[in-house]
DNA sequence: TATGAATGAGGATTCATTCAT
DNA sequence: CATGAATGAATCCTCATTCAT
């Protein structure tokens, strides 16, 4: 069990796979390896980058882990803890109406979406080299986000906030996609900050789904 | 899901690296590299299983190639040329404003789509698998069809047609991620077609990108 | 058996190993294969290159050998040929004193060694990648050359031409290293003509082995 | 007949290309590529035949290498210091004159022959398989040595020791060339020494070399 | 004679992983 | 905790050779 968490770490990292362990070396391989990962892939990135990166040797790396995969989980578990805390609504905000609960999510997600690597939201491909009952946490969080977000879209249609011509099922796929497509081309060097984009998304979400 | 084989094939293909060839083989070749791409990815793709799949040797593959790398770019040469089969317009479809010609744009693109694996539409990351000269190919070719889908947001800003307070860039970006990423969780095994998809993503972006 | 030679391989151009065969292609293929394996050594030179260099698939070099041992052989066997003839004297000649029989064998070996490619007096080392068969026979023509030169040597100190202290097998041994060398240095682009290095080696080789 | 390991090796042995490494362990990997080179020649040397000769595997010895030809590379500029060490010359050494260097310079080159493999003094051919980063700093050592010999057969020349016809250069790449081609036939096994072979060097070139 | 296509046995290199110290 | 050294299985790529046409 991680004994602390820093502030940014906190709201869920993954605990290390080996005992106890020093929270912080822990979280600096975890960042490392987020960076290496998102960098080159995670079938390119070796093992060696990440404990170079770490200022270590990448034998020493295996006091941490079990094997590579456990990065690969970790960070995943990492990144969809932080999705389902993005999720979480108090009783007002769940009595709100579709769209303002959208509106206020796709704020909330991104706003989190910088936090996390590009393997934070594994692809569908990336997950198949989990094992199987790794595969089916991450899974089951993942599917608790999809579940959540699709709520919200049969709400809306169900009130006429929403097109009833609207696959629930496909918009889900496709807001999540929108969004976390974002990490492979935006970079906030521009005159664009995240703000800005999370705005774009809003504002373009929400006109999109609106019926004729 | 993976690149099937049509007549196009033939002249969009990117010659085989190597001299005049049986092109039937080669195009088999082609259609095995995807399907092998597609499934495991490319790093994890092993040259045997694409020999495997075509039914010869992994040594008799580098009779048609140089380097796994040549597979990879030959599907992404032939997705990207697909792709830019897409944006021609003739002179009446270009004269029309802007919604009926992103509407229409999108329609033909999402019709390609399913003829292209995976990667067809190669990710950044493994863009920069390529040599320097290939990755300014792709680039350009891609930076083609940027173009030309960046200029139909402009004119549409400029009509009046879409919301003026949209980035461009953004737009583009945030298009060609969203009709993209189908491949990633599409299967048209169910209940929707492919065009039922086409249908969707040409309703929700046009409404998105209404002004207020 | 090769019917009828060109005078430029006149003397004893290697039968090519299968049956009847087209001589002047036969002669090609040969010069080919010398060109690459100087420009590339032995193990470094691919039969593609060798056949591209003819103008003909490598394939189709098969027509003409059984391996590409085959052609190092001819090679060698082709300039040993040439070697052996170099060390033929008429009979005035063999009766001479050894410094002439020396200086005039300097000559002519030097006047050959540029028809020859630098596999013609194959290295030790390759040597021993011909089959035993073949080995001994170029190892019996080499032995023929050494006993050649041995013999004038020890004419020579016998008579008291050559330094009593010189030790016969060492001689003839640096004489050849000597005159071989030429290959992996010497180019006739500048001043100095193959004819100028050949004067060299005489007044050098003559005087070098003068009594004290 | 093998690089033999001596107390030199410490000293001049390039470094091992990847940082600090056991410096015994690296010595015994030079000590077995030479044997395995100088048995098969560089080609046809099998990294495992390396390997198998330390007593490692064949994966491990990239523990110290980054590619086959680094160590092609260390034993030759291990050879060529060697090399430059044998031609460095006290102060009244230096003020001899031009027999006296010469003769001395043998002993001294024939004396470090045995201590260096066959690639030591690596041939043309094979210099060009370095890197040509690499190719010009072995260039650029060759030089010094034929730069040092040249001088002293200028000085020779010029002082009426040496034959006035002598062109130089010529001269240096023979002299060069005999002393090496040692490697290619003497096995210090019968009744003469390494000694024996270069006291009949020096007589012979310096006896060669002098005037009419 | 020549070709095109395939074969298959290597060989270099990579890298996650192990483990004694 | 960390290191240095080694492992060994994988995987890309090479190329001499074969052979039906």
């Amino acid at each position: 069990m991680v004994a602390q968490q820093d502030p940014e770490r906190a709201v869920a990292t993954a605990s290390a796979p080996k005992g106890t362990l020093n929270a912080a070396r822990w979280s600096e391989i975890l960042d490392a390896a987020a960076a290496v990962f998102t960098e080159k892939g995670y079938g390119a990135a070796r093992i060696e980058d990440i404990a170079a990166r770490v200022g270590i040797l990448k034998g020493s790396l295996y006091y941490y882990i079990e094997s590579k995969e456990d990065l690969l989980y970790a960070l995943t578990v990492d990144g969809h803890t932080k999705g389902l805390a993005t999720i979480a609504e108090d009783d007002e905000a769940r009595a709100a109406d579709a769209p303002s609960r959208l509106g206020s999510f796709i704020m909330r997600w991104m706003a989190m979406v910088p936090t996390t690597g590009e393997y934070a939201q594994m692809t569908e491909r990336d997950v198949r080299l989990l094992s199987d009952e790794r595969r089916a946490t991450v899974m089951e969080m993942r599917n608790q986000m999809h579940r959540y977000l699709r709520g919200i879209i049969e709400q809306g249609i169900a009130a006429g906030h929403f097109d009833p011509a609207t696959d629930p099922g496909v918009a889900t796929n496709s807001l999540f996609e929108l969004l976390n497509s974002t990490v492979r081309w935006f970079r906030p060097t521009g005159r664009l900050s995240n703000d800005d984009l999370a705005a774009f998304y809003k504002t373009f979400v929400l006109r999109g789904l609106r019926p004729a």
